[in-house]
Order: C-alpha cells, then sequence, then structure tokens
RNA sequence: GGGGGAUUAGCUCAGUUGGCUAGAGCACUACGCUGGCAGUGUAGGGGUCAUCGGUUCGAAUCCGAUAUUCUCCA
C-alpha cells in the first residue's frame, strides 16, 4: 500500500466512526512562550483537554505536522544516524473529547491495524500502564481486560509510569496509556530472541508505532490526582514507522515517503544510497531536513538568527554540512528537492504546493549564504594550519575550534576533518568546556522564574469586548509575579477588558485600571494561549475590588489608522505587483505600520508611488468598514477572504472588508469605521529582508503630514541656502562639481608651492663622506606634505639623509627620512635620530629606519633642533 | 535576552607590536596588440578606512558609545 493510501484510509476509517477530520494545524506555533514548534497531535486540542475551551466536536481526527529537535532521540544531531527517527515527522491521531473511552478507542485501533492495514497479529505486542506505588495507582486493569479479549496474553505487557503513564506537563490532564509495537525482524531472528523481550528496547527493528493515552486525571499543583469528569482519548500514531510496518521495510527511509528523495540525491550526487555507513547517513539526513526545512518555511517560518528562524537554519545547515562533507555537494542543491515536496505531499498539505517556488527561493539563498560561511571559515582554518606549523605545534586548541564555531559559525566536524587530512587533531574536550561556559552564561542572562497565579475573584471565563468598547468595569480573576535580572514584572488576567492582546502584528493596548483607591497602568497586553495578559507596573493593593479599565484612545486610534491602511495596502500591492503577494509578517503601532510581504525583485519607485496612489484614493472615498464576527471559515473563504499561511484559524473566523471587491481579509485587528480617518497614506521605506521577502514600512494620519512637512522644510531650507536658485539639483549639482574642481585645485597649489619649497631645499644639501645632507626649518599646511616633500627630496636626492623641522598648523613636527642603503652601511636609524630630536621640542616619535616623524608641543624648540641636528650631523 | 566577530575602492578581501606616501584581485576608463577556453600589454580613475567621542607627538590599527551585519548560546 502508498503512503497516501495509507494516510487517507485512516482518515476515512475515523470518519466512519463518526470522527470529524480536522487539517493539521500549523507546524509553527504563535501566541505560546513556551513552545516553538508543533510538537504532537493534541498540541491544537490543549485548550479542549484544560477546559479552557469546550471542543467543538467530540470525536477527531487528523495527521499533524510536527518538528522535534530535542530529546532524547531526536537531538538534532542524532537524527539520520538511525533509521527510524526524524526532525519532522506526521502524527496520525484520533481523539474522543468526554465521548468514548477505552473500549473503543482499543477495539478501533486493533481493527485498523489488523483488518485494514492487515498487519501480522503474531508481530503486534501490546503495553499497558502496571501502576505506581508513589502516586497510589492501580494496574490499568480495565485497558488490560479490553486486550486480553483480542490478544493473546504473552503479547501484552506491564510498563512503568515511565513508559505507560503519560503527562502534558507539571500539572494538568494526565492518564494511563496503552502502546502498540511491532516487531519487524526477519523470521530467524525472532526464533532466536522473542519480540516481547525488545519492546521498549531501543531495538531498531522492535518499535512503538502507537500510543493510545486515555485521560482520566487532573494532576494538581501539590501533586496529587484527582479524577476529571469528562474523560478523554488522545492516541498518536507516527505515520512514517506505520508505513514502515505495513510495506514491510526495515527502515523508514526504505518507503516511498523518502526514496523518492533519496534517488533524487542519488542523482544530483552520483553516489548510492545503501553502499556505505557514512554516505548513507548523509543521505537520511539531508532527505530528513528537506522535510523539515520546506514545511516550516511553509508555514511562515524564515531561517534566521534567533528562536524559530534559527532553528530552521541549524536543521538547513546540518544538511548541507553532511551533503558537502560526505556527497560532495559543494553548490545548492537542497532547493532543488523542492518540487518534490510538493508532489509527495502537495495533497494533504496544500500550502507545500502553493508556495513552492517561495520555499525553493529561499532554501537556495540560505544554502548559498552558508557556503559562504564555510568558504570563509576554511581561509581561516588554512592560515591557523600554517600558524602552527610555524610553531610546529599538531593539536587545533579547544579555544580555537570554539571561535571558529562561535564567531564565524564553522561546524566542529568540518574543523576535525580537514585538521585529521593536514595530520593535526583537535582538542574537542576544550571545544566542549568553552561551549558549557557560552551555555552557562546564556543561561544566567536569561533566567526568569514565573510565580504562579495567585486567583482573587472566581474563574469565570475572559470576555474581550474591546472591539466595541474602550472602557469597562473589571474584575481582576488573578495575577501574578515574573522575576528575572531586570527585576520583577506583574501580570493579571480580567474577566472582561477592553484591551487588545497583541496579536495579527497589532501591538497590544495600553491604558488604565483604576479603582476607588488605586490607579495603576497598564503597559502591555498580550495573548498567551487563548488568555488575555494585562502587563502593569505594580499590583493593586486591593485587587479584589472592581476596576474601571480603560484603554489608551489616541494610541488604539493611530494604531487602527495603521492596521486598515495595512489592508489597504496588501490589496493595493496585489493589484500593482500581482496575486503573488502573499504576507510574511506585519507590525501595526501607533508611530507606523510594517508589511512584509512575499515578492521577488526590488519595487520600482514607479511601482512605489503607485501603491502609494492606490491606498490614499481609498482612503479618500471614505470606504465604510464591514465587520462580520463569527462566520463560518468555509463561507468567508468563499468571499475570498486573504487569509495567511501558518496562521491557526478557528472554524468561527471575523472578516474585515474595505469594498468586497478591494479588500476582504481575515482579521482579529481592530479598525476604522470608514477609512478617510487614515486621513493620508505615505510608503517610508522599502526593502529586502530576506530572500523573495520585501518590506515596506509606512505611516499615516498627523505623522504622515508631519513627514511631507518635514520634507518640505528640508527643501526649503535647502533653496533658501542656494539663494532660491530656479533648479535646485541643478544648482547643488553644479556646486559639487564646482568644489570638486577647487579642491584638485587647492591640491595643484600645495603641490606648486611644496615644489617650490623643495627646489629651495635642494639647494642646501650638503655632501659630507659621500651622503648628501639636508637640515631645515619648513613650513607647511599639513603633515601630509611633509612626509610627501620628504619622500620626494629622498627619491630625487642621491644617498640623501634629511632632517625637517616643520612648523604645521602652529605646532612642531619633525621628520627624518635617509637612502634605505644608509641605514645598513652608515648605521643611521631614523627612527632613533627622531627620537634624539623630539626631545627639543617636548615630543616624542618613531617609525621605520629609513623613515620617521616626530611631534611636540614646544613651537620654539624647532630652531633647537636644527641647531642640534647640524651639531651632530654636519 | 546574553556572548563573540565584522564594517578599508563598485565587488571580494589583505593591511603582523600604533609610524611601510592605504594595498591586491576582479570590475571600470583610455590606448595598443590579439581568431576561442575569464584574451593580453601599458597607463589611469576610484577610499572622510561605518559614525561619533577619547588616548597619543602620531590612529585604519588602542579604548568607549552608536548604527548596520554575521555568528553562537538561551
Amino acid at each position: 500500500m502508498e503512503a497516501k493510501k495509507i494516510r487517507s484510509t485512516f482518515i476515512e476509517f475515523f470518519q466512519s466512526k463518526q470522527h470529524q477530520y480536522v487539517p493539521s494545524s500549523p507546524i509553527v506555533v504563535k501566541n505560546d512562550p513556551t513552545l516553538m514548534f508543533t510538537n504532537a497531535g493534541m498540541n491544537q486540542f490543549k485548550d479542549a483537554f484544560l477546559g479552557n475551551e469546550i471542543a467543538k466536536y467530540s470525536r477527531v481526527a487528523n495527521s499533524q505536522k510536527c518538528l522535534r529537535v530535542s530529546g532524547k532521540h531526536n537531538d538534532l544531531e542524532e537524527v539520520g544516524v538511525d533509521t527510524y527517527h526524524h526532525t519532522m515527522f506526521e502524527m496520525l491521531g484520533n481523539w474522543s473529547f468526554g465521548d468514548y473511552f477505552k473500549k473503543e478507542a482499543i477495539e478501533w485501533a486493533w481493527e485498523l491495524l489488523t483488518e485494514v492495514y492487515q498487519l501480522p497479529k503474531d508481530r503486534l505486542y501490546v503495553s499497558v500502564f502496571q501502576g505506581d506505588e508513589g502516586d497510589k495507582l492501580e494496574k490499568d486493569v480495565e485497558a488490560a481486560e479490553l486486550w486480553s479479549k483480542i490478544v493473546p496474553e504473552d503479547r501484552i505487557i506491564l510498563g512503568s509510569k515511565k513508559d505507560n503513564f503519560w503527562e502534558m506537563g507539571d500539572t494538568g490532564p494526565c492518564g494511563p496509556c496503552s502502546e502498540i509495537h511491532v516487531d519487524l525482524r526477519s523470521e530467524a531472528e525472532i526464533a532466536q530472541v522473542p519480540g516481547r523481550d525488545l519492546v521498549n528496547n531501543d531495538h531498531p527493528q522492535v518499535i512503538e508505532i502507537w500510543n493510545l493515552v486515555f485521560m482520566q486525571f487532573n494532576r494538581l499543583a501539590d501533586g496529587s490526582l484527582k479524577e476529571l469528569p469528562a474523560k478523554h482519548v488522545d492516541t498518536g500514531m507516527g505515520f512514517e514507522r506505520l508505513v514502515r510496518a505495513i510495506q514491510f521495510k526495515s527502515s523508514n527511509y526504505d518507503t516511498d515517503l523518502f526514496t523518492p528523495f533519496l534517488d533524487a540525491i542519488a542523482k544530483k550526487s552520483g553516489k548510492t544510497y545503501g553502499l556505505d555507513e557514512q554516505t548513507d547517513i548523509a543521505f537520511r539526513v539531508i532527505v530528513d531536513h528537506i522535510r523539515a526545512i520546506s514545511f516550516t518555511i511553509a508555514d511562515g517560518q524564515i531561517p534566521s538568527n534567533n528562536k524559530a528562524g534559527y532553528v530552521i537554519r541549524r536543521i538547513l545547515r546540518r544538511a548541507v554540512r553532511y551533503g558537502y562533507t560526505f556527497l560532495g555537494l559543494q553548490q545548492p542543491f537542497l532547493f532543488e528537492l523542492a518540487p518534490l515536496i510538493a508532489t509527495y505531499f502537495g495533497d494533504i498539505f496544500p500550502e507545500v504546493r502553493q508556495q513552492q517556488e517561495f520555499i525553493a527561493k529561499v532554501i537556495m539563498e540560505e544554502e548559498a549564504s552558508f557556503l559562504r560561511t564555510l568558504d570563509h571559515g576554511l581561509k581561516m582554518l588554512e592560515s591557523i594550519k600554517s600558524e602552527l606549523n610555524s610553531k610546529n605545534e599538531k593539536v587545533i586548541t579547544g579555544k580555537t575550534a570554539f571561535e571558529l564555531y562561535d564567531t564565524f559559525g564553522f561546524p566542529l566536524d568540518l574543523t576535525s576533518l580537514i585538521a585529521r587530512e593536514n595530520g593535526f587533531s583537535v582538542d574537542e574536550k576544550g571545544f566542549a568546556e568553552e561551549m558549557e561556559k557560552q551555555k552557562t552564561r546564556s543561561r544566567a542572562a536569561s533566567e526568569q522564574e514565573t510565580g504562579d497565579w495567585v486567583l482573587v475573584n472566581e474563574d469565570t471565563g475572559v470576555e474581550f469586548i474591546g472591539y466595541d468598547f474602550t472602557e469597562a468595569y473589571s474584575h481582576i480573576i488573578k495575577h501574578r509575579t515574573i522575576t528575572d535580572k531586570k527585576g520583577d514584572r506583574y501580570q493579571l488576567v480580567l474577566d472582561r477588558t477592553p484591551f487588545y492582546a497583541e496579536s495579527g502584528g497589532q501591538a497590544g493596548d495600553t491604558g488604565w485600571l483604576i479603582s476607588d483607591s488605586e490607579k495603576i497602568r497598564v503597559i502591555d497586553t498580550k495573548k498567551e494561549n487563548d488568555l488575555i495578559v494585562h502587563f502593569v507596573e505594580k499590583l493593586p493593593a486591593h485587587p479584589e475590588v472592581r476596576f474601571s479599565s480603560e484603554v489608551d484612545r489616541e494610541k488604539r486610534q493611530l494604531t487602527m489608522n495603521n492596521h486598515s491602511a495595512t489592508h489597504l495596502l496588501q490589496s493595493a500591492l496585489k493589484e500593482v505587483l500581482g496575486d503573488h503577494i502573499q504576507q510574511r509578517g506585519s507590525l501595526v503601532n501607533e508611530n507606523l505600520l510594517r508589511f512584509d510581504f512575499s515578492h521577488f525583485g526590488k519595487m520600482s519607485e514607479d511601482e512605489i508611488a503607485k501603491v502609494e496612489e492606490i491606498v490614499n484614493a481609498k482612503v479618500r472615498e471614505n470606504i465604510e468598514l464591514q465587520e462580520q464576527r463569527n462566520v463560518p471559515i468555509e463561507e468567508a473563504k468563499k468571499m475570498g477572504a486573504t487569509a495567511l499561511f501558518g496562521e491557526k484559524y478557528g472554524d468561527f473566523v471575523r472578516v474585515i472588508t474595505f469594498q468586497k471587491d478591494f479588500s476582504v481579509e481575515l482579521c482579529g485587528g481592530t479598525h476604522v469605521p470608514f477609512t478617510s480617518q487614515i486621513g493620508l497614506f505615505k510608503i517610508t521605506s522599502e526593502g529586502s529582508i530576506s530572500a523573495g521577502v520585501r518590506r515596506i514600512e509606512a505611516i499615516t494620519a498627523k505623522a504622515a503630514a508631519n513627514y511631507l512637512r518635514e520634507q518640505e522644510n528640508l527643501v526649503k531650507e535647502i533653496q533658501d541656502l542656494l539663494k532660491n536658485p530656479k533648479d535646485v539639483k541643478k544648482a547643488i549639482e553644479s556646486l559639487l562639481q564646482e568644489r570638486n574642481d577647487l579642491r584638485k585645485e587647492i591640491e595643484t597649489l600645495h603641490l606648486e608651492k611644496a615644489s617650490g619649497v623643495k627646489n629651495e631645499l635642494l639647494k642646501q644639501f650638503i655632501e659630507k663622506d659621500g651622503i648628501n645632507t639636508l637640515i631645515a626649518q619648513v613650513e607647511l599646511p599639513n603633515a601630509e606634505s611633509l612626509k610627501k616633500l620628504a619622500y620626494e627630496l629622498k627619491n630625487e636626492v642621491a644617498n640623501a639623509f634629511v632632517i625637517l623641522a616643520a612648523k604645521i598648523e602652529d605646532k612642531p613636527q619633525v621628520a627624518v627620512i635617509l637612502e634605505d642603503a644608509l641605514v645598513v652601511s652608515k648605521g643611521l636609524n631614523a627612527g632613533q635620530i627622531v627620537r634624539e630630536l623630539a626631545k627639543e621640542i617636548q615630543g616624542g616619535g618613531g617609525g621605520q629606519p629609513f623613515f620617521a616623524t616626530a611631534g611636540g608641543k614646544d613651537l620654539a624648540g624647532l630652531e633647537k633642533v636644527v641647531a642640534k641636528a647640524k651639531e651632530m650631523f654636519l
């Protein structure tokens, strides 16, 4: 059975059991400070399990894109070494929210695996929670009994809390789980060691494929367990492993999920997969990583130098590194795999097909940039090698290797490899020590302590009323304190709030919380999952009373102008540049708007002007805002509403329309009632932020008017300075031309003057012992001309020895120059001489043996310098 | 958020402990030669050494701040 068919069969199977199919949520997580990437199928249902939200469907099934780059086996550096762990993988899952429980979950799982997929029953093992004394938990008898009806006893294994009890976090929903393992070894191997001995033993051929979690408890803060009123089922099956089991391969990479990619790499590199362990690892690393990279870019995460973007960059670079070192791929090659991703995953995950070209472009640029980094590092390594050679040393210190890695991004494994090839070694222990130091430093800097929420009023849920009101009466539900190096910060949650929390690029509201006795400043408002968190300057002394919450209206108003303008801008860009324009990011606050979008190439001045004009025309048209809340997502899409890749939308969305054939967007932000309120729209900059992504910054309303006035004033001031010429540009051009001409003229004059001085000086040379000596006092405009004069005298007179005492801008300076040959033959040293003479002007100096200069403080000393020099050398 | 680098000609970069008239290669201009594969010879133009401040007789070079950018860690 083909992988595609296996996936669709899973979904159809659960649909036949009344499950609702929901699409995968984005692989990149937003609005959750604790998580960067989706790492399990249940992520998008977290709120349902926590009870923050009522599940829309009681039965759900899907295939979720996941990314794991840390953990026991999924440590990035481990992926590819074995044949069954991945960075990006798909998790098939079925869920019950307070609906069916263990019986159905177990029976359906067994039915699907053995009857639909036809996996041999004698290759499957199941595990059941054995109980835990510490938690006073009994064995999961219910699950054990259900299994024993369909599976022989000797294939049921009891597991400890570590393997068979699942918890979401330190607190929250949890429960026992049952895992299904499959034995994929050959008959001969099975005859030697029974499969049940290898379950949960890290055997590469005896692997877990499905985990059924039965959530029946809630873990409280004190560590105790409480039975949940509504019980849930959460299952997760690794798709790649399932495909491998059904296709009966010894490696995930031998399934049709990966073979097309392996073939493409083989063709590109001329190497064959399956011949050599080292190149095989490189093959696996590349075909694994290209998936992770493509999917995250499709969901809007571009490689960058911090956070999630940095993770992607590291994954991409690891793939490039393996290709570079073991497959001889020294030109960008990963990007050529993007079309294959589109072919093989475009049906289930349309975003990778729609953005195929963009993904390839981003990858290619990133590859090219890393190859440049490598090149740079190779050069540095070259010079390190020659330095070691000159000192006759054979070890590259940990510090040096770490510097290469830390500062220049040159990977340790490459340093080691090249070192070995050249008969050097690397002190890897020293490297690890340096790395540890770096980690400790970072940790210390980012240490923060998040206090527990303190409940002050009954938790009745949070109501956001900011679309309709900017002030309200509110009660504080809970508050907490966050402590880090910079001190304490305070957060609180209100039962009803007009404060808009930062999201969709729109900055969070600021304002005040006012009670009879207190007035508290709200500095910022942010979302944490679906919770609206207010950041306040201090905690109220009486948090339980009623507060009047007031949003800073002017700031909100200015922000709204910019947000609505952003919508108009997006539509205008599409009109001018084409339909390929996709939002890649946006920032809207009271000062400006910033809009990042996919577009290849710089916008011309004309295009920018056109876009500005369209937006301003729409502003003048005074279009009325059409705001629709709770529109079913399908209907919104039919309306042609613009949605974002990588954004998680619920089933009901808010649609913001400014003229239904111009701008229709899914948006949670606040907007102006009529576009004329925006006043004026002005683009202030257009530039690139990464491959294929452009950024526009713009301002509106008063800020735009001020900006234009400033520009106008500037031109006026320039005109004034130039005495109001007809054509300012021409006036400046001729001014610049004139300046350049004058500059050259001055230079020539200086030269002429200097040559006059020079001619005079040439007459004053005195010959003694075959040396032509000149000792003189001169006056020159700058140090440069003194140097020049000295060199010229030396060049024009054979065996010259020149000492010049110069007055330069009212400061004394001495220059000594002599024919190179005299340094050796007569033992003369300009540096020494100039130092000796400089004593007379209270200064010091130095230089090379044949030319040296000195400066000082005592102008009157110049005559003494001349006298002293004559005494010494004549 | 923290650490470490970088910023020198249009581009890619040298520039050893402060003093080598700030250099190379490519690109550019002019002239000459030339039947290709980066054609070649000669001459030439082009630099506020990121910005601001400090130390010094003297700073591309040392110190501090700012900006931009790369990189590693969290």
